[in-house]
DNA sequence: GTTAGGG
DNA sequence: CCCTAAC
């Protein structure tokens, strides 16, 4: 029989994946508690960590081995599906498992360090090190062990402007020999076995326009069990349903048509298609193999040597634009970065380091330590430098027989992971539970120099949308791996994957909110007399909005991959979701003002000729969200606020059209002039078109 | 093809 | 946003 394991690496909350998705009326309140569940994207954790140490145990005879086989005898059953747990356990339970009790210990030696051991340590957490390592001689050997530390990945983030396709096996063959490896954007220098093979340390400007850069550093905490309050804030990825993420992407008709499909990419559909799609592929092939091989599962690296090519020329790339900073990474990877600097200690960090924390604490707010900054750094050259400890990794279905042997196991891990960092990685930027998208902003603007946000600050690799899976496995698209936790997918690798992609590709436009106010605001005059005028003006604004192109068809280019199996599979995409901008808003309340309620058709001709994602239909949809919207309390609206001025006339219209439902066509102009006029006083709309 | 509503 | 019934 197939057994089948569930590899989650998520946080917490991320049982959401494992639960079927709820019904759309279930989903409907979802407005509420939609954005509850946002963050269960899982994020790589480990990703990296677990190549290394899968190849670690393969090299390492002991402890590594004994590793594996509780894993074994975790699957005993045939099939073995296990829902994530506490998140605490996961690590251990799911797939490293071991000694509860091992675990216990080390997380209570951690708290009991001081802060800044206890960064360290975090440092060192890994489910890894668990596994192959003594939990306490690493405590113990905290500090010196760190700048000794020869396993480590430096990746230069904000270098990273492609997905990184790290070669796995490649790596792994490397690292064993000891050599460094370097794979595309990632520079491993693992030189040793050791239990930390994934350190990321990262050093960039702050502010890239400016000379005052903040340097920080950032350790994501890997211990699941570590009481670390911060731990929440790993990595978790934001799933939060594009919410505001496709609000800036709203474009005009034109660009629209030509890109439209693609631009649905986005829709939950697909995404849970290209998510279940992707995910499940890699297992999927292993599955396809190891049928064929019978247990033995054959390593399906083939087109792996292609991709190898161009890791290596990312590798060079990535390389080149290191040493440009160069000078500035000056941090030790050694054990240079002080652990000081990264947990946020009161203490200064090193020379280079100064200032550092105290802007952090300054940082506070915002604007202000803005100022503060520059004034004391402007002579400085501040970057940020963290350290990454480990990526989470998003939930792998993993399906072999039972008659695998555990080094089969291992490499069809290896193998899904492989597949994944094939199809290419891109990173994430996750701060304070929400996603940076915009790539543009300096981390100074984004709020990166702030101490509290170091805990707020996480970073996620997210696997491009690759046609890899597709072609393995064309034959058969969603076999029983796609019965096993179709839904769970949904959510959290799904949301991530396609949302990353498109928000990362392209360069997110500038303050859409501010333009849109602003141009909403001169709007206002054309009210009454004009339509087109409006139309105009939105379409104008929309524009501004609007993705580029180019990076459409980038984020786009990954839809492609499988649109046999949408069919196939049913999965009728769903339509990004587009969140109404205000100036939509205005529109919308503008030609419903004029027109009535009840002809949508016509104030989708009015109002949103050009705005060729927006049906009448949704214009209705919006009109009903948005009576409902200006009827509850402000504290319980959700997205991008609405100006209560606007609410205020859409409960005008509506009470207004509801009266006149009858006779909105006798009265519709007159009504809508009006209207207008006491646009901000319902009684007084009502009053004077009544009569 | 539109509307109107429930989901 | 989707889906449908009812125009």
């Amino acid at each position: 029989m197939v057994l089948k394991k569930r590899l989650e690496y998520g946080l917490h909350g991320f049982q959401v994946p494992t639960v079927p998705r709820a019904p759309r009326s279930a989903r409907r309140r979802g407005p509420n508690k939609k954005k509850i569940d946002d963050s269960q994207i899982c994020a790589f954790e480990l990703l990296a960590s677990l190549a290394g140490k899968l190849l670690q145990e393969s090299e390492s005879s002991s402890a590594s081995s004994n590793a594996s086989e509780g894993n074994n005898q975790t699957f005993g059953d045939n099939v073995i599906k296990q829902e994530k747990q506490a998140e605490d356990k996961l690590l251990k339970e799911e797939f490293f498992e071991q000694g509860s009790s091992e675990e216990s210990a080390f997380v209570s030696e951690i708290t009991s360090q001081d802060i800044d051991e206890k960064f360290v340590l975090k440092k060192f957490s890994n489910a890894v090190d668990k596994v192959n390592n003594d939990v306490k001689s690493v405590i113990c050997n905290t500090k010196p062990a760190f700048q000794n530390y020869p396993a480590k990945v430096e990746v230069g983030c904000p270098l990273i402007k492609e997905p990184c396709h790290a070669n796995v096996e490649n790596g792994i063959e490397r690292q064993q020999k000891g050599e460094k490896l370097e794979t595309g954007s990632l520079t491993k220098a693992n030189t040793c076995n050791s239990e930390h093979p994934m350190q990321l340390q990262i050093e960039f400007p702050t502010a890239v326009n400016s000379d005052n850069n903040v340097k920080l550093s950032l350790l994501r905490e890997t211990v699941p069990n570590a009481s670390f309050s911060r731990h929440r804030n790993d990595i978790k990825l934001v799933g939060s349903d594009d919410d505001e993420n496709f609000s800036r992407y709203n474009k005009s008709s034109t660009k629209v048509k030509a890109f439209r499909p693609p631009a649905r990419i986005g829709d939950r559909r697909i995404r849970k298609l290209l998510t279940s799609k992707y995910w499940k592929v890699a297992p999927k092939l292993r599955d396809c193999e190891v049928f064929r091989s019978d247990g033995g599962v054959k390593p399906l690296y083939n087109k792996r040597k292609s991709s190898y090519s161009r890791d290596r020329f990312q590798h060079d790339t990535f390389y080149k634009r290191r040493k440009l900073f160069h000078r500035s990474s000056v941090v030790s990877s050694d054990g240079g970065f002080s652990s000081e600097s990264v947990s946020n200690s009161p203490e200064k960090g090193q020379s280079g380091d100064m200032g550092f924390n105290e802007m952090f604490h300054g940082a506070a707010g915002v604007s202000s330590s803005v100022i503060s900054r520059q004034a004391s750094f402007n002579s400085k050259d501040s970057h940020v430098k963290f350290s990454i400890k480990s990526f989470k990794v998003p939930e792998l279905f993993i399906e072999v027989p039972e008659t695998a042997t555990v080094g089969s196991l291992k490499r069809t891990v290896m193998e899904t992971v492989t597949a994944i960092l094939e199809g290419g990685l891109r990173v994430g930027v996750v701060l304070q539970g929400k996603k940076i998208k915009d790539d543009n902003r300096t981390l100074q603007q984004t709020g990166i120099s702030s101490k509290d946000n170091l805990d707020n600050l996480g970073f996620t690799l997210e696997p491009n949308i690759m046609p890899v899976s597709p072609s393995i496995c064309a034959d058969d698209p969603l076999p029983s791996l796609s019965c096993e936790a179709p839904e769970p997918l949904t959510r959290s690798p799904g949301t991530p994957l396609i949302d990353s992609a498109i928000s990362d590709s392209l360069p997110e436009p500038p303050p859409p909110v501010t333009n849109i106010g602003t141009l909403v605001s001169s709007n206002p005059g054309s009210v009454s007399s004009h339509t087109d005028p409006l139309t105009d003006n939105i379409t104008p604004d929309s524009q501004a909005l609007v993705v580029v192109p180019a990076m459409s068809m980038e984020a786009l280019a990954v839809v492609p991959a499988n649109p046999k199996n949408r069919k196939a599979s049913e999965l009728v995409q769903r339509r990004t979701r587009r969140p109404f901008s205000v100036l939509e808003v205005e529109a919308l309340v503008q030609a419903v003002e004029e027109l009535g309620t009840g002809r949508w058709r016509d104030v989708k001709l009015r109002a949103f000729e050009n705005a060729d994602h927006r049906t009448y239909v949704d214009l209705k949809d919006k009109w009903k969200t948005l009576v409902h919207t200006a009827k509850i309390s402000p504290q319980q609206r959700r997205g991008e606020p609405v100006p209560q001025e606007l609410l205020d006339r859409v409960l005008a219209a509506h009470a207004y059209w509801s009266e006149h439902q009858a006779k909105q066509h006798s009265k519709q102009q007159t009504g809508a002039l009006k209207i207008t006029d006491a646009s901000a006083d319902r009684h007084g709309a009502e009053g004077s078109q009544s009569s």
